[in-house]
DNA sequence: TTTTCTGCAAACGATTTGCATACAC
DNA sequence: GTGTATGCAAATCGTTTGCAGAAAA
């Protein structure tokens, strides 16, 4: 089980920034912390927070995500449903990172990691020249549960 | 070279679905066969109408592109810049699909072919029992020119 | 107290839509 | 002629921004 950041390091982070800590942003990097594993869009954290009776802002909620992306505490990531979405980075240096697959019937998003990826990526470096920074990789398709429905 | 479309594609595939040819559906894929390997969005398209004295509605380019798209002669993509952009697909059905490098200094893409993803691919699909039918893969790093230029 | 934040409402940019007219078939 | 397409303007949707008041440091 990977681990995943704590509000110390929320807090360390935004001081060597000179940011502030906040109310606001300590409760939304909380969603996420109580949601590992999770995409979730600004609309979905906002509606969270209006079920929480935590009410913030929209505006706010837009600016934490992208401050907390920022500080490399939650992954920014687009699916093609028309908005960014946020998960919890993980802490593990070592750990892979992982991708997408999207079924495109029932729209679930499952996660995967796979080591030909990494073969892969020195594969095209080597290649082309480019220096590799970072990457996407999605893939879509039907799941084994749609497959199974579409059988029947 | 790989083989790419012609308007009799165009005509016949528009006629399978019941659409008509229009000269606005012709110019816009006429666009895509003058600039094979280009990524051209909704607003790149409409400038080169504006600067070829063939001025086409906004929302028509939209609904070409969308119809193109539909009909199997272009590729819609997303490189992160907020906008769809759009390219020629090619006709050869054994051609590998290629891939994006996306350099972000100065945002030139460029495309690449590798073996290896169709191993991924494979790969993915048996561990997850996903079927998969698409995939979209961004490689995000620096180019050879500004690797060099970052050097100096 | 100084600087950064928040909330609101207005602004934005890409894309879509309603509708009357024009055109392909 | 019939049904689809076009062009325009207005609407939409996710997201960003300006600004005045609020709150961290």
């Amino acid at each position: 089980m990977p681990m995943t950041f704590t509000m110390e390091d929320l807090q360390k982070r935004l001081q060597e920034r000179q940011h502030k800590m906040t109310p606001q942003r300590r409760i939304v990097l909380q969603i996420f912390l109580d949601r590992p594993g999770e995409h979730l869009s600004a609309e979905d954290v906002h509606g969270i927070l209006r079920s929480n009776h935590s009410e913030i802002g929209l505006a706010t909620v837009y600016r934490s995500l992208e401050l907390l992306n920022k500080l490399g505490l939650l992954q920014k990531m687009e699916f093609g449903d028309g908005c960014s979405r946020y998960e919890l980075n993980t802490t593990d240096p070592s750990a892979h990172q992982h991708h997408h697959l999207i079924c495109i019937r029932c729209n679930k998003v499952i996660e995967f990691e796979d080591d030909l990826l990494e073969a892969l990526e020195q594969d095209i470096a080597d290649k082309s020249g480019f220096r590799i920074v970072d990457h996407q990789v999605k893939f879509f398709g039907y799941c084994k549960e749609c497959q199974n429905s579409i059988e029947n």
